[in-house]
DNA sequence: TGTATTTATGATTAACTATTCATATATTAA
DNA sequence: TTAATATATGAATAGTTAATCATAAATACA
């Protein structure tokens, strides 16, 4: 299980890779948050859900622990946050320069 | 193929989702290469880089053109450098803090 | 023109991923 | 103890991804 940093990164970036997993981390940016109320605000099935939070928390992208028969998520790192706002600001610019562009037609 | 922006952020995260093609991220850091020099330099089948080039771009992470018989690729935004730079200053504290965990032993 | 160089792609195969349903486990509350 | 709530997991299935080999296509070079 010899792994180098570019590895790591990659297995970072694929647990990421998953609209639903996005959507669980842009719910979790203002707070932790327990399943139970992750389920019905993202529509996602249930034992969905508990595999999708494995993932993350396998990627170390989130802390979890147990409180009383809940299980709470938090994003472990505030700079995973920072990466989703980069993204969105890539889009953002992404778009803009696609209008430029019809603009100068 | 309605997209909303989750999905396409998901997508962006799955093609960097794998360690040659962080790699790859990483060689082109300072500036435009060829195919031809990314092949021998990561020991990279050229087939399979061939397919690896064309995930990254079609996620919009690398530009491509056209040089004679090479064909060029740069990265298309400077934000991804800046977050492949995050993820190696995430895991960097990782290791910090687990150190810190063992001398409080 | 024929040859070398560079890149892309069809076909195959193996491995991995996501989803669902049913059910198990753990905790709390009655 | 029984029921309710919250979460995890085995099994099945469909779909996707990665790697490889052989070969095609495009360009440059002698």
């Amino acid at each position: 299980m010899k792994q180098d940093l570019a590895e790591i990164k990659g297995e970072i970036f694929t647990a990421m890779g998953h609209s639903n997993r996005i959507r669980i981390l842009e719910f979790l940016k203002d707070g932790e948050k327990c399943a139970c109320e992750i389920v019905p605000a993202l529509e996602i099935e249930q034992s969905n859900l508990s595999r999708h939070m494995k993932i993350l928390v396998q990627a170390g992208i989130l802390n979890s622990w147990k409180e009383g028969q809940k299980v709470m998520y938090e994003i472990a790192d505030k700079k995973f946050i920072k990466i989703l706002d980069d993204i969105s600001t890539i889009l953002k610019n992404r778009i803009q320069n696609r209008m430029k562009v019809l603009e100068e037609l």
